[in-house]
DNA sequence: TCTGGGGTCCTAGGACCC
DNA sequence: TCTGGGGTCCTAGGACCC
């Protein structure tokens, strides 16, 4: 029997303000998503107060406030550092790890570990005192159950649960069928109606009605449940099939300059992802969003286009977005959000060469050195060292609001 | 004034082909 | 009058995840 562990760092972003500011450690604790916009993340003090995930910060402010509960704006390039240096910690246990999230992460002791429990105990003391980040370990057969047995560690006292032959009847039973990895809230109504209501009921299902009712999807979490593995380890990461950066602007823009700005700071990060993966884009999507959701004028704009001949260049991809973002932007509305999708990708050396490599083509390499050469400087000293002239002298209203940031010490990465 | 951002996979149905 | 049989590819939409 193969041994699972998932190792799942603890509020995650909440424990990552709390290696830099200690006496966040024991008080009650927020973070936020991008503009400020919702709660992503909760300590354990602000959990008991009844604090609920995704809540919009502009309703819980007051409560928040009243509570004294201490907000954090997110601040995604420092929990990035965390989660690497707590991955590269866990990798030494193991040679099969799966990352599967910023703070979550797969583990194979194989079938001769020594005692999985122990191994746990000690992944946990390390991550803790090297890293300062607490985590909770699931140990089973399958990832799904895995996953399940780091949801009961969270709440024991140790931080690890393991979940065997034995014990995993009881486990499932006592489990609601919406906790397991897989079952999200649509599937679990459908589920209630035809009275499974356990993840038990749900294991000991027929398996045809399963495959009917939930595609093969929820064929194999049943299988993941009964112990039998269908999810592989995925150790060697993937490349992307998709890369998108968007953001709801820090405040509605209406003229063209500014909605042109922020889309394009959008489409040159988006590169930069690209060009770090090696990778070049075969098609790319645009959009825009007008007026804001439950405000009764809103509204969803985009244009897609496919290159015969996949781009990575900065110069080529913002070409390709300002012309787009010309056909949907119309004068007179308040956008507020907007953003760029890149598709279709292939290896960036393993392109079709022209037929005529003439002065286009050459232009085109060119283009594609300066950006290469701008992302190492970039790399170099962090941040848009080097961007477009632009976006110089601009205010850049668009740029999310953070009104919660406490600066962390600089890591220079020189 | 007001609710984040970034992904993956599966299926059904249409277009098109021989 | 009445319309085969089989296949691929693409897209939109749904569901789920962190």
């Amino acid at each position: 029997m193969p041994m699972i562990a998932l190792c799942d760092c603890n509020n995650f972003f909440v424990s990552c303000e709390r290696i830099y500011r200690p006496a966040l450690i024991g008080k009650p604790v927020v973070v936020l998503s991008s503009n400020d916009g919702c709660i992503v993340s909760r300590s354990d003090e602000a959990k008991a107060m009844g604090i609920p995930m995704g809540e919009p910060y502009f309703r819980i402010e007051p409560l928040l406030r009243a509570r004294g509960v201490i907000v954090c704006s997110g601040n995604l390039a420092m929990y990035k550092e965390v989660s690497s240096k707590v991955m590269r910690l866990l990798s030494g246990f193991t040679d099969k790890m799966e990352e599967y999230s910023i703070d979550e992460a797969f583990l194979d002791f194989g079938i001769a570990a020594r005692e999985p429990l122990e191994c746990a105990s000690e992944i946990r003391r390390k991550v803790g005192r090297w890293v300062g980040i607490p985590v909770s370990i699931g140990l089973a057969a399958t990832k799904t159950l895995s996953k399940l047995a780091s949801d009961k560690a969270k709440k024991s006292e140790g931080g690890v649960f393991q979940i065997t032959a034995c014990s995993a009847k009881g486990v499932l039973d006592s489990t609601p069928v919406e906790e397991v990895w897989g079952i999200g809230r649509k599937s679990a109504a459908m589920l209630g109606r035809w009275g499974i209501f356990t993840a038990g009921d749900f294991a000991r299902k027929d398996p045809l009605w399963v495959r009917k009712m939930m595609t093969v999807r929820g064929l194999m979490t049943q299988s993941e449940l009964s112990g039998q593995p269908c999810l592989p380890l995925v150790t060697a990461p993937l490349p992307p099939k998709s890369i998108q950066v968007s953001r709801t602007w820090g405040s509605p823009l209406e003229s063209f300059d500014d909605v042109r700005c922020a889309v394009m700071e959008n489409v040159i990060s988006a590169g930069q992802s690209l060009r770090k993966c090696r990778l070049a884009a075969g098609a790319m999507e645009v959009f825009i969003r007008h007026g804001y959701r439950h405000s009764g004028e809103c509204g969803y704009f985009a244009d897609s286009v496919r290159f015969g001949n996949p781009i990575l260049s900065d110069a080529e991809l913002v070409h390709e977005a300002m012309r787009m973002l010309g056909k949907i932007y119309s004068p007179g509305r308040r956008y507020t959000q907007g953003g760029v999708t890149l598709r279709d990708f292939c290896e960036s050396s393993s392109r079709q060469r022209e037929l005529w490599e003439d002065s286009a083509y050459e232009r085109r390499a060119k283009h594609e050195r300066l950006s290469r050469a701008v992302d190492m400087i970039n790399e170099r000293l962090g941040g848009l060292a080097i961007y477009p002239a632009a976006l110089a002298a601009k205010d850049k209203k668009w740029r999310p609001r953070v009104k919660h940031l406490h600066a962390e010490p600089t890591v220079l990465n020189l």
